[in-house]
DNA sequence: TATTGTTATACTCTATAACTATA
DNA sequence: TATAGTTATAGAGTATAACAATA
């Protein structure tokens, strides 16, 4: 939603093309039975073994959103989880070949999107938008604020 | 959340931008005890008479939601339903004396944050960032796609 | 004592459905 | 019949709390 759309202000920019582009990324992810989620644990799954915890970080989810999106990969044989030879609390999460190969697909998919959306921009706007972008993200926009969370009473 | 992180991607730079600058936003106003929604119906309502539809349609939320919104500014002492003098099943949204100063204040803070933010930009990067961002909004990243919604069962 | 992964579930958010009054 | 506003609540999404196994 748009904090003022009287003058086209960041917040609106950002917020707009951010869920706009979601939505394409959900819809065409979506054709091969992705979800963002799967597509970022198999991409990082299959780079080297990595825990369900380490996912969960670098993917920044909640470790219980993490038990969800692998039971996902796990229910549609794209993934397994294997004990740790080193931590037997920990996961390994393993991409089955079925995995590695919707992985590949998937990551065209998404550079598909990406590219599709910034198709339209003249090149110099393009390479300047994301270097702009990329400046917040590591610079003044780095940090979330963290909204003060109202306590959850225990469960029965 | 990032769908991969591994390069940066133009989906984590926007998620990652309109979350962060979300937050900031929701921080800053909450000071004044505004959500971003009560200030977009205040600016809004204040600009001309209008009924609770058309700055719903303004602010991209559903007429529930601006239910709510309404009551929270009414509660607060911003703003007040009137009969609208043409159609009796319609309220005019106007803004107290109190909440013209606050819409002010509310202004001011939005300006602001997104000031900061743009601040740490070049000049001409800050310039290119937000035409391109422009063009994305109104061009190729104009439409959601929607998502396939599961009909919901009848309430009881 | 702390951490990994899990289950259960509290909470928030949003929007659909149903309703009343009016057009 | 259609629309403005309202109420109630279904459903999705998310994260906290508690727990078992292990460090």
């Amino acid at each position: 939603m748009a904090p003022n759309r009287t003058s086209p202000d960041l917040s609106f920019l950002l917020d707009r093309t951010s869920h706009v582009l979601r939505t394409r990324m959900a819809a065409a992810l979506g054709e091969i039975g992705l979800t963002a989620r799967m597509h970022c644990v198999l991409v990082h799954a299959l780079e080297e073994e990595r825990t369900q915890i380490q996912l969960a970080e670098l993917g920044d989810m909640d470790k219980t959103t993490m038990v969800v999106t692998v039971d996902a990969l796990q229910k549609a044989g794209l993934a397994e989880r294997r004990p740790s030879s080193t931590d037997r609390r920990a996961r390994i999460i393993a991409v089955t070949e079925k995995g590695a190969e919707v992985a590949r697909q998937s990551q065209e998919i998404v550079d598909r999107v990406h590219a599709d959306a910034l198709a339209s921009l003249p090149d110099d706007e393009r390479e300047v938008l994301l270097r702009a972008l990329d400046r917040l993200v590591t610079g003044h926009l780095a940090e979330p604020v963290e909204a003060a969370r109202p306590a959850r009473r225990a469960r029965q």
